[in-house]
DNA sequence: GGTGATTTGTACGTATGTATA
DNA sequence: TTATACATACGTACAAATCAC
């Protein structure tokens, strides 16, 4: 499982693993992976270990966390369709903390950036929202 | 500066502390932060704080880590231009492993991600593409 | 070439706080 | 009320890579 020799960090492999069970639909959208202090026991690693493991998930927005419930695999939102308009340029980024909590973005979501031609900037939450060109 | 008693965790403090600096110039690209423990220092808190504060920071992808030679304000990437064909759809988020390394992606850059009409997906970096629409 | 200092990375431990069930 | 689970913050120790001398 946990290879303490190995080249790649524990914190890493620990990810990996549950990345690889999450994308093999072994952990299912909405499901709650083990607690921190399960899977510190359940692999003889520190509970610190363990949480950098789920940090990095979290930053690929694999997983969300519901404090304390647990933290689940997420489940994909509705997508709503926004039409580009002509010379619109279309950007992405990760959102600063104001702008997580003005969308209410959970963790490893990007932005969307629209820039008309005008320069004006909009921004959409990339979990919820998919741009076409008509 | 940091408040130990406010209701914001100090590292989201020293966080925000450092974005200001960042988005204000007065840390410019290239720049390199201060060392880890000279935040610690500076500001009379642990490194695991601090880390914790340049990890928030890295997820932003305002920073990059060249280890161990130090962290430094990201340096923006040329951009290349790409035209999206009719009927094509944008969508962004996080890169997986194998994106990661393909496109060698720092920390906190996003993929955008176009479908095209017969359901093809390409991936293009974030950070040195924008999408147009004609 | 080598040595030591610097800097980030990993991993462990402890303690306490806060929100939920 | 109690137990559970995640969040914050402190500490220690050592590894690995770079750099100045």
């Amino acid at each position: 499982m946990i290879d303490h020799s190995a080249d790649r960090a524990v914190f890493r492999q620990l990810a990996d693993l549950l990345r690889r069970q999450i994308e093999s639909g072994e952990l299912r959208p909405g499901e709650a992976l083990p607690s921190e202090l399960r899977l510190a026991d359940d692999y003889n690693i520190s509970r610190t270990t363990v949480r950098q493991a789920i940090g990095q998930l979290r930053t690929e927005g694999l997983v969300t966390v519901d404090r304390p419930r647990g933290t689940f695999v997420r489940v994909p939102e509705p997508v709503q369709i926004v039409t580009l308009a002509r010379g619109d340029r279309v950007g992405a980024r990760m959102p600063n903390d104001n702008e997580r909590r003005k969308y209410r973005l959970r963790d490893g979501v990007p932005v969307l950036v629209v820039t008309a031609h005008d320069g004006t900037e909009t921004v959409h939450p990339a979990d919820r929202v998919q741009l076409t060109r008509p």
